[in-house]
DNA sequence: GACATATCCGAACGGTCGTACTATTGTCTC
DNA sequence: GAGACAATAGTACGACCGTTCGGATATGTC
């Protein structure tokens, strides 16, 4: 199970071999949304990138130190466009709203042709314990903070009903984006965003309603009278 | 690419090649709902039975048909754990209930270590077509339908409101379900299955109300001045 | 008991995997 | 332009992949 190699390749900004290294990131990304991060090989990316095997390996220690570098870069990617300009909308429910949108269209920007990596690593690494597990689901676990942050914004604006359950409503928005991709991609149904913008409107209008009690029992369970 | 093999394996019932085969195929989609169907490998799977590597092969004529033949017997599975019993349930908004709880459950089971093959599948399997890729999606598609059809029958007896879309019910069905595993198996969210079932009692809820207009713009969006 | 057939094993095939070494090229600094 | 060092290529390795094939067992029938 030997892992340390000689030296760590981190060459300083600038010189030939960091530019290199970030087309193969680059074109790994591509890749691996779209095969998977364990269907990701080191010969086919090379082979696709016209460089020899050693030569592209030389960059990275493992395949590991390889996968965390793309899933590093995503993440980056992923804060800058998608956090960083929702950032810069008012406070309250345009963010979230905003928030909501750009994770849609990150999902769906041509540079990941597999579509967001972190939702596809979430099923692929789901039962595989190690490092590359461990940094997705810190990755995954900020962007729902995030959302659970901007949910909270949007209570204290008076947006929404100020008994709402924040995490829950990022937990849903997760499943929201998780249909979408579902929808989008396995099921090819051209009706995906439709079904995804419907879906978070509701969900918007049961922020802003006072809430009903959960206990509320439901007057079809309740009515009907037949029981087995 | 030659696929064709010689003889179709289909013993007739009975026999004690059935019986290893479906032994080979019950502990197949353990491994592969834990390891991915990619994964899984005939040649661990054979090492996991105690078997030789050929042995096992010969009772399938190619890595995909054992796939196919895995997830044929999940689907079976699935219709006679989840779908069949709630069928029993009485027609409407408890049938409706059954058949999402069954659902959950069906994901939990101990016979399924990994999870729902068909949610790790859409997953696995969005970018890569061929005859599995068909398999999962016409499973899916089914299962949707069903569920689907459950709401609107729950429509028609008058426990849900008239103009129900019932097929983003279905949909936001899936995307709860989806989130479910998201938060129990990657994040190992103990409040998983409250999650789940806050989700899905808020959708029963919007589903009982009459509608408000889709059109109703949001209070937040419509004070607010600044707009781009 | 003999035979036909179903079931399983062992060995081997050509490939591809991740990784390790060495050698060759390119690039930057003085 | 020479020397230093970064960057890439070449080659090889052991392991495992899906698949094939021939032979060894087990099973069932007469």
């Amino acid at each position: 199970m030997k892992v340390a190699t000689r030296v760590p390749p981190k060459p300083r900004a600038g010189t030939k071999g960091q530019q290199t290294r970030e087309a193969i990131l680059t074109r790994a990304l591509e890749l691996a949304t779209r095969i998977g991060f364990e269907g990701l090989t080191i010969g086919r990316l090379a082979e696709d990138l016209r460089m020899s095997k050693s030569g592209l390996f030389a960059h990275f220690r493992s395949k590991e130190a390889l996968q965390l570098e793309i899933l590093r870069m995503a993440g980056a990617r992923m804060v800058e466009t998608v956090v960083k300009p929702a950032l810069t909308v008012r406070r309250g429910e345009p963010r979230v709203r905003a928030l909501f949108e750009r994770w849609l269209a990150w999902e769906q920007s041509p540079s990941l042709p597999g579509g967001c990596p972190f939702m596809a690593a979430s099923f692929e690494l789901d039962d595989r314990p190690g490092p590359v597990r461990d940094f997705v689901v810190q990755n995954l676990r900020d962007w729902m903070d995030t959302l659970a942050g901007a949910a909270r914004i949007a209570v204290r604006e008076g947006h929404f009903r100020p008994d709402l359950d924040c995490e829950q409503f990022a937990h849903d928005c997760q499943g929201i984006g998780l249909a979408f991709v579902h929808a989008s991609r396995l099921m090819r149904d051209p009706k995906a965003h439709g079904r995804a913008a419907s879906a978070f409107e509701a969900l918007l209008r049961a922020c802003r309603e006072p809430s009903r009690a959960a206990s509320n029992p439901s007057p079809a369970a309740a009515s009907s009278g037949r029981r087995r």
